[in-house]
DNA sequence: TTGACATTATAACTACTGTTATATATAATA
DNA sequence: TATTATATATAACAGTAGTTATAATGTCAA
């Protein structure tokens, strides 16, 4: 009794999501997406209720990439792969970074500092003396550790977005990033449950 | 043989300033300041070209109020103070911020680092025995060691800026500095001009 | 084949943008 | 005082945005 739709929702938020890739966020607009689609706009306001629920739809497989990014074994470590993945992202999906954490920020989900810890940990098994270290570090100063890692990744993937740092090639991003980690890492042992635990005053 | 004018060029600028402070930079147009203002647009065609250079004008002014921050004496050290000014103007002024660098990016200066690392040596200077140590580490060390600093400077900065991180005590964000900053010249001292100067592949 | 209905295209509405042409008012000059 | 240059106001132009009313199209069911 009706009509098979000739544009389907997958379509559609993937014409949008080349839009941003190639453009940037700025660069979507219900007729910019429909010509990609080389349609009318219609197609697209019969699949999503306003422009809005486009965008968090965008949100959503955009943060799917990233999490692709983040997934995938660069090295042995989990944590430094996840930082490492952050990173390329934000190197090569330019306008997919910015988007997401630049141009329309939404607040950064609790989650990403709390999965960040998990794998640390999951990394730093009981094998390692970094591990058994690190396990009678304060609670306190394992999430510290945590964060001041989450921090420097952030700074540098921005960095790298802008343009301010060209890293080309993966080994400097990694070098970067062990290196940073090392220095935290080294630092808390020393410091272990010292300065770290009164954090708020 | 003419009317003096009775909107000056700096009652503009501020007037889109605070614009861009209470809502962002999206909420500036030739109208909305001419509403703050209360006048018609033509006061501001006829001390600006375009909006593009209102803009322009809008980042020096910015950056000067940044300047400021970084400026101020918060601590005896010159790189902590810069630090610091820094993420303070990403907390304090968070819609100015976020037009420097989030919204409406330009290409990051050069000086940026070079500034750092200058009064990061005016700080530790010959006296203290950190100084010394620095001294000896080769340059390649030295300007990691700024840098390194500045990348978790920056993601401090955009974390608290986002939201993500709720550091209101001025005291809380001086820790977070000097000990990521301790970790880095730390690491640096015992490193020195070892995995760092190989910088690129 | 015809009727009903979903999908799509066209075009319009409203609201906003930067910019500018025109008109008005005002103050300094001759 | 009359003239003239300038500042400002009003209003318009062209372009874009989101959204939607209307019309055309095509497919399925009877």
């Amino acid at each position: 009794m009706n009509q098979p739709s000739v544009y389907s929702y997958s379509q559609i938020i993937d014409a949008a999501l080349e839009l941003i890739r190639e453009q940037g966020w700025s660069a979507v607009s219900a007729r910019a997406v429909a010509k990609k689609l080389g349609s009318s706009t219609m197609p697209i306001y019969s699949h999503v209720r306003s422009i809005e629920e486009l965008e968090k739809e965008l949100r959503i497989k955009a943060q799917g990439l990233l999490k692709e990014f983040q997934q995938r074994q660069y090295t042995e470590h989990t944590l430094l792969n996840l930082a490492f993945g952050y990173v390329a992202f934000a190197r090569d999906e330019k306008n997919l970074f910015r988007f997401l954490y630049l141009e329309r920020p939404e607040k950064l989900n609790p989650e990403d500092t709390s999965v960040m810890k998990e794998s640390f940990f999951a990394e730093f098994g009981e094998n390692s003396a970094e591990g058994k270290a690190l396990k009678e570090m304060q609670e306190s100063g394992q999430e510290a550790l945590v964060q001041y890692t989450w921090i420097f990744t952030h700074g540098l993937a921005m960095l790298v977005n802008s343009g301010a740092f060209d890293l080309n090639s993966d080994k400097a991003i990694l070098r970067f990033l062990m290196n940073a980690g090392e220095a935290f890492y080294l630092w808390g042992i020393n410091k272990a449950g010292d300065d770290l635990e009164n954090k708020d005053d």
